[in-house]
DNA sequence: CAATATGAGTGGCCAGACCACTTTCAAATT
DNA sequence: AATTTGAAAGTGGTCTGGCCACTCATATTG
């Protein structure tokens, strides 16, 4: 039928073939020149599958070592099309909002997990807010490792990357005001007061960042 | 520095001249030969970077004809990923969260602006619901784009086939009951409401998916 | 005019050759 | 004997040039 494409037929023998061998993450897979050997194919048309499957983040290669299935917990299905996603939308408003999404959504979902509300953590930032070695950027991604969503927070790191890191200056003191009541929010599961004091800084924050001439 | 991955030096720079040289999805790239002496790179080491933008379902090649920008989204990068993820039960379950993420966010972005509600766009939904025509994805998917959240919108779509499409059926009869209150309350810019309602109805979903042992 | 043959251009695939790098292990040196 | 050295083997990274199969536009033929 479908009689083209020979390197994705072999990305499902290799996929197989891991299968079948038990090969875990980290192990080492045959070498180019023996997989296509096995697989009855010409080596660059081997390594067209490989570097498929290493541009999505399924294998590792290093040179003079060898390719190594890698752990895919960490995929990068977002990574490796951030480039391409980010490089024609380059509103900078959507990367805005969309990362704003993330965070509140964050915010929600640690709210309705009570252990997590119960943490000395939002104690520790407001002591580091006090004593001037607070950084949102520190804060925030605290936010989104708590709350557990790896996906989500991949896509947050990125969209942070990417808009830069205006906010990583330590708090200026009218922004404390702001900050206060997002901590005590969290700390008492207030879901819906601590998304609003979110908001309220992140508005204040956009505000800032409109005055000073923002560059990327 | 880092001389290795030359492949990958070959990806953004492909995709840099795509952006100079304005080509939309479609439209043909140069061929493999072209962009081997354009780049100054062999053409094996060229083809390990387009057939990698294939897998991704970023371009699109047909023998005999040339490379092209694909418009329409190749399902590939799906498969591949699935078959080799998703045993991760982790992973599936933030993908779900994610996207749900991203489809909560949209609907409160279009109860915010009054000029969507006026559409006549819910109404038509709500005809299609009664001749069974109705689908999940194309509703949601009309929600993403009316949110004019670009980027939001692409990253959706990648959840969206990433996490297969056990929703396209059409509505099953007591599916629609949870649905009206959604077109409703859309309809009169309620956000709480709206979303309230979309929850509902994601989470019968969610557990129908449950209880038909969902596997790819 | 219509059907057919041709040729140029394209992607698909392969074999073989270097290169750069890492590991290993035996030989040389201390 | 212990250490250093370096040569060899194995690996991925890249390039060249070739051949095939396919598509399409053009020219040729009936």
């Amino acid at each position: 039928m479908n009689q083209s494409k020979r390197y994705l037929d072999i990305v499902k023998e290799i996929r197989d073939m891991i299968r079948q061998e038990k090969i875990k993450p980290g192990d080492r897979i045959p070498s180019e020149r023996e997989l296509a050997e096995k697989l009855q194919v010409g080596r660059s048309t081997l390594r067209e599958a490989l570097r498929s499957l290493e541009l999505l983040g399924l294998i590792e290669t290093r040179r003079g070592e060898g390719t190594f299935l890698s752990d895919h917990r960490n995929h990068q299905l977002v990574e490796v099309l951030s480039t391409f996603i980010l490089q024609d939308n380059k509103s900078r408003e959507d990367v805005w909002e969309t990362r704003l999404m993330h965070e509140i959504s964050a915010i929600q979902s640690i709210c309705e997990n009570k252990a997590l509300a119960d943490l000395r953590i939002w104690d520790s930032f407001k002591v580091k807010l006090q004593d001037e070695s607070f950084q949102r950027d520190d804060f925030v991604r605290e936010m989104m490792v708590l709350s557990g969503n790896r996906l989500s927070l991949k896509i947050w790191f990125l969209l942070h990357q990417y808009s830069g890191s205006p906010y990583s200056e330590e708090v200026a003191e009218d922004e404390k005001d702001l900050v206060y009541p997002v901590l005590d929010a969290l700390e008492n599961q207030q879901e819906e007061k601590a998304v609003q004091a979110f908001k309220a800084w992140s508005e204040w924050i956009e505000k800032r960042r409109m005055q000073n001439g923002d560059n990327s």
